[in-house]
DNA sequence: CTGAAAGCGCTTACAG
DNA sequence: CTGAAAGCGCTTACAG
């Protein structure tokens, strides 16, 4: 393999200028078929490889683009974000860019601390995975990168962002419960937490009120605290016949709290999760779950922010995803 | 904020060179203290960002690290390689690079088709996490990019790669077994399917060579094909007192699989993995598992790479990185 | 300590 | 269809 062969170099071989070899490569009009063929045929055999920066030189843009992931999302147990990660890597480099990951400290976060590729302009745009403090994104608007928000937004009107369809899923979910002849259900999420866990509290909210099936305090059960730990979940006695989980990883840890107090799922007590991540099959039973459509996301918000980074007056808005019911074991048929 | 503000237009505002601003703000020699504090704070005024591309466009280098993780180690089920990831990611951006992710699929794997970021020039070096085949490795070799293997190795001597301590592993967690009392010990693994499984394996057979305990042919259970799928586990009857298994991933199965035929673990059998991943805190009772130290490994693999990056002709070898035992509820004393 | 010149590898806009 | 010139934003090597 030849060492840095670069467009003049294949040029002086063939006694053509480089601005010839350029537009032969790039596919540009303006060369004769003949003389393209032969350009691009050197150019194979002397192992040429286009260099990037160079024009991302001329043009102002990396073609990467950063994704900022909150650290608090990031656990060993947390795995979701990561396989997002990977769905967005894949669809950035269909469309010629790369991601750059940037997992953001708890410590940053406090700080505002823009992350290095910002100060280095080594990203033209961000997609920001998972929610962030008001005032980072406050701070980062402010900067006048593009930016998409992916899997959470807040309440500018103005700001792009993808997400899954959180209450007409869970008030699907519920309606299905319904269906089954529960009415004794309850909620489980701290819907303080995030945009997301609130919205999904409305669609089941939604559902009940519909459905006319009479609500209970007892029946909104916590999962979480302000910093995103979990926190003991407390079952009332005796239990709803029914139980919608804001996420799988708590409906996991809700089916081993049932089975210690002696219900069995789903004889005794009915549980339906969100996300249909590893937990829903790592549950027993399997878990009946809303599966987040996580390639459709990505595409979304792939294509927005190139767009974005196109022409930054686009306006996109807020644009959901739907999610589809993955029916398993873990609900009880009461009719 | 200024829209692209260049060393230029910070040297003109000054009636300095832009040469002079280039040795301020790099922290170089040939400024006076007093007018390096003037442009440096000329800068931050007027935003400034470092333009990274024109750096690398001088240098012929991008300050970007290519990770290549096989499509066959990122199911949902296998978040373990991109918990490993994200060490990565945060040791290279402490080291001023950026990492850039590329799951190769199956598909590029037998067909043999590099990355997009090699061909475009776009990394100046890869990491390559977890085993790929002999073929695609020895076509990367070929390009003479400087490349780091993760967590495998193959028998070329001259290769550099970062493994966990496998054999050593497995050999300490096989001799506490039989410090323990145990002697009927099985090892759960296909020792073809990777080089770790097989120096997990040797590790075993080492201690139970020393300790002269005997070996039986039904003591050494499969896990999975050659594809890597997993199979169901043959437990023999009746079974062994431990079980040391290759991965807590098949540790949390063989616990259910042993449950199942009305086995409890530990009473009736002991059972060890290997991670520390997920699955160790996963299954009931929580495992007993080597702990694979991550950090220490994508810190050794980082520097490893950015010196051949910096000088292709070092090499550095096999480093293996210790790692730990966590002792968990899964093993019974039998003394 | 300070800066003019050249160059990294490409592309754009224009001339022929 | 083909190419000379200029420029993207820096840095290196050298001269003063």
């Amino acid at each position: 393999m030849e060492q840095n062969v670069t467009m003049r170099d294949i040029a002086f071989k063939l006694g053509v200028s480089s601005v010839t070899v350029s537009k032969a490569i790039n596919g540009k009009e303006g060369v004769s078929h003949e003389l393209r063929e032969k350009i691009k045929g050197l150019a194979t055999e002397m192992g040429y490889r286009f260099n990037t920066t160079a024009r991302s030189m001329k043009e102002g843009l990396s073609y990467n683009i950063g994704v900022i992931i909150p650290e608090r999302f990031t656990g060993v147990t947390q795995a979701f974000y990561m396989q997002f990660y990977q769905a967005l890597a894949k669809v950035m480099d269909e469309h010629g860019y790369s991601g750059i990951m940037h997992i953001l400290s708890v410590d940053d976060e406090e700080q505002r601390v823009l992350p290095r590729v910002y100060l280095e302009k080594k990203v033209d745009g961000f997609i920001i995975l998972g929610q962030l403090s008001r005032e980072y994104i406050d701070m980062f608007v402010k900067t006048d990168t593009p930016l998409v928000f992916l899997d959470f937004y807040n309440d500018q009107p103005d700001a792009d962002c993808v997400i899954t369809d959180n209450f007409y899923g869970v008030y699907d979910l519920t309606n299905y419960l319904i269906q089954l002849g529960h009415r004794k259900i309850a909620f489980v999420g701290n819907v303080r937490a995030t945009s997301s866990i609130l919205d999904r509290y409305l669609g089941y909210y939604k559902s009940m009120l519909e459905h006319g099936v009479e609500m209970n305090e007892e029946y909104l059960i916590n999962d979480r605290d302000e910093k995103g730990h979990y926190v003991e979940l407390v079952v009332p006695e005796p239990p709803p016949t029914a139980f919608v989980c804001n996420c799988d990883q708590v409906a996991y840890h809700l089916v081993s709290t049932l089975r210690e107090k002696g219900y069995s799922v789903p004889e005794d007590c009915s549980v339906v999760g969100f996300d249909n991540d590893i937990f829903a099959t790592l549950t027993q039973p399997n878990l009946t779950t809303m599966e987040v459509n996580m390639t459709e996301m990505a595409k979304t918000s792939v294509s927005m922010i190139i767009k974005k980074i196109k022409n930054r007056k686009i306006g996109h808005g807020r644009i959901s995803v739907k999610a589809k019911i993955i029916y398993r074991d873990s609900v009880k048929d009461l009719r």
